[in-house]
DNA sequence: CGCGTTTGACCAGCGC
DNA sequence: GCGCTGGTCAAACGCG
């Protein structure tokens, strides 16, 4: 599952978006094509040479055929996201079953992928001062490299967070902020970025709690399949837009998975190709969107 | 004027 | 009980 959870996320996918040329008879029923000069030399062959009736005999047959791509379009389209859906679903229940065999420890060490983490009774971190007030708490790590320049404590993963405090701890000397998620006014979840002691260039995002609500690019699909389900609505704005947010979402979920090797030796990203040694990671991608 | 950030004060848990 | 520490609150401030 897991090959194909990546593989299946490249843009190799053949849309067949200009499929013209793969068309013989598409020369024939479209004199246009058979000339490489420019447009308005072609349009102009086009009208002295066919007669009205033909022409738009050429245009209902090409309209035709722009339907049935469009409709071909959509089906990839909806199979594309019934696959994401399904993959995220094993990916979960991975997830559980993992965390359920190491449901005895005090503390869990490494899950399979470092990336949710269910702790019972306390954080994955500093491991004794406070007990959580639910004895289950989700706790994930996330670990990105940045600039070593940039000193701020901004990590954008898609969410919306608001900062409510800062702090220097004793055994780091730059300050850790705290986020809540200002998505949605009830989501619980928590964030707290610091950068890494040995590495400032790295910060580490520890996020508490799971969010109530869906991720905000997943809202936006959310929309924009229904937007695929009404046939009063044009699918060329989710042509244009949703495949986008798919392959987004993926990525996240790619980036976030990958991070096992971060979690384990506490060093960043540098080969899955959302995070790059000199600073750009894949939440640029994400900032670029917000 | 609304929203987000900053920052000092405050609170609670833990060790001695 | 006291001090240390991490986490949270909330008033002040800045920005668009």
């Amino acid at each position: 599952m897991d090959s194909s959870y990546v593989v299946d996320t490249s843009l190799s996918i053949n849309l067949n978006v200009n499929p013209l040329p793969l068309h013989e008879d598409n020369t024939h029923s479209f004199p246009s094509l058979k000339h490489t000069g420019g447009l308005d030399g072609d349009f102009a062959h086009f009208d002295t040479k066919l007669p009205m009736k033909q022409e738009v005999d050429v245009m209902v047959e090409e309209l035709k055929r722009v339907s049935t791509e469009n409709r071909k379009l959509t089906e990839m389209l909806t199979d594309i996201c019934d696959k994401y859906n399904g993959l995220r679903s094993c990916l979960m229940e991975y997830y559980t079953s993992n965390n359920n065999n190491n449901l005895g420890k005090r503390k869990v060490e490494d899950d399979s992928f470092g990336h949710t983490i269910k702790v019972k009774g306390d954080s994955d971190e500093c491991s004794c001062k406070k007990p959580n007030k639910s004895n289950m708490t989700t706790v994930s790590r996330v670990c990105v490299k940045t600039d070593a320049s940039d000193r701020s404590l901004l990590l954008k993963d898609g969410y919306q967070w608001r900062k409510y405090g800062q702090k220097v701890t004793r055994d780091n000397p730059s300050p850790r902020a705290y986020y809540k998620c200002s998505f949605a006014p009830s989501c619980p979840v928590k964030k707290k970025v610091q950068r890494n002691a040995e590495n400032p260039s790295v910060l580490v995002a520890t996020y508490e709690g799971e969010h109530n609500h869906l991720h905000p690019l997943q809202t936006e699909l959310t929309l924009s399949m229904k937007e695929v389900i009404n046939p009063g609505c044009s699918s060329t704005s989710v042509i244009s837009s949703s495949p986008t947010s798919i392959l987004d979402c993926i990525e996240l979920d790619c980036a976030i998975v990958k991070n096992k090797s971060v979690l384990d030796k506490e060093k960043p990203i540098t080969t899955t190709g959302f995070a790059r040694p000199n600073g750009f990671n894949f939440f640029d991608n994400w900032e670029n969107r917000f």
